[in-house]
DNA sequence: TAGATTATTAGCTAATTAACTAATTGTTGT
DNA sequence: ACAACAATTAGTTAATTAGCTAATAATCTA
């Protein structure tokens, strides 16, 4: 639970987190999206990966993460139900 | 939004607000419920109140400190928006 | 006014964080 | 085998964090 609010409290590491909700994508794709430096990135990734909230696989040279929204989910449901909130995929919108 | 998720991230932080949610409390009071130092609590509940997390009113000698619920609530739901996610107060359940 | 009480501030330390550059690892293509 | 590419690791730095004790501020009460 720690790991994520600290993994969620960096805005680049969110930025991130909404990246990938769009697709997954490498690591140098994701890096591409920023003005840091390549290790600085990898650095945001591996604390988003020790919270759980993305998982990385390995293609050849490349890395690619994916987003692992059931864990985001279920750390905000954990946590809003102490505050008596619930967390629910919203309803769709028309499109 | 960053300051909330920061604040959440510490586990002590996290039991202050949830002790909070009961009721309303002196610093001292809170600070009861833990084995750190005083000074140290006071720094917990000073990360709470720039998060916003907490309102601070000084009764005479002491301090009462309250959740500002709706603070919590809007971080999580704007938050949650951004992965198509709503947070919501929970239905009740019978007592 | 002096003492007791409540809470915060000051000042310190050890550990962690976020950034960088340089070096390394692993993989692909020639 | 070698060069190029993708990503991470190593090593450094400055800033922040979470803890402590001691000191201070503010308020009450005898």
């Amino acid at each position: 639970m720690s790991n994520v609010f600290k993994a969620l409290s960096d805005p680049t590491r969110r930025r991130v987190l909404e990246l990938l909700r769009q697709k997954s994508m490498t690591a140098g794709e994701l890096a591409e999206h920023f003005e840091f430096s390549k290790p600085t990135m990898s650095a945001h990734f591996a604390v988003l990966k020790v919270a759980g909230l993305v998982e990385a696989e390995k293609q050849g040279k490349q890395v690619i993460y994916r987003l692992k929204m059931s864990v985001l989910e279920d750390a905000l449901f954990g946590f809003a139900k102490t505050f008596g909130l619930s967390v629910q995929p919203e309803k769709e919108t028309k499109s």
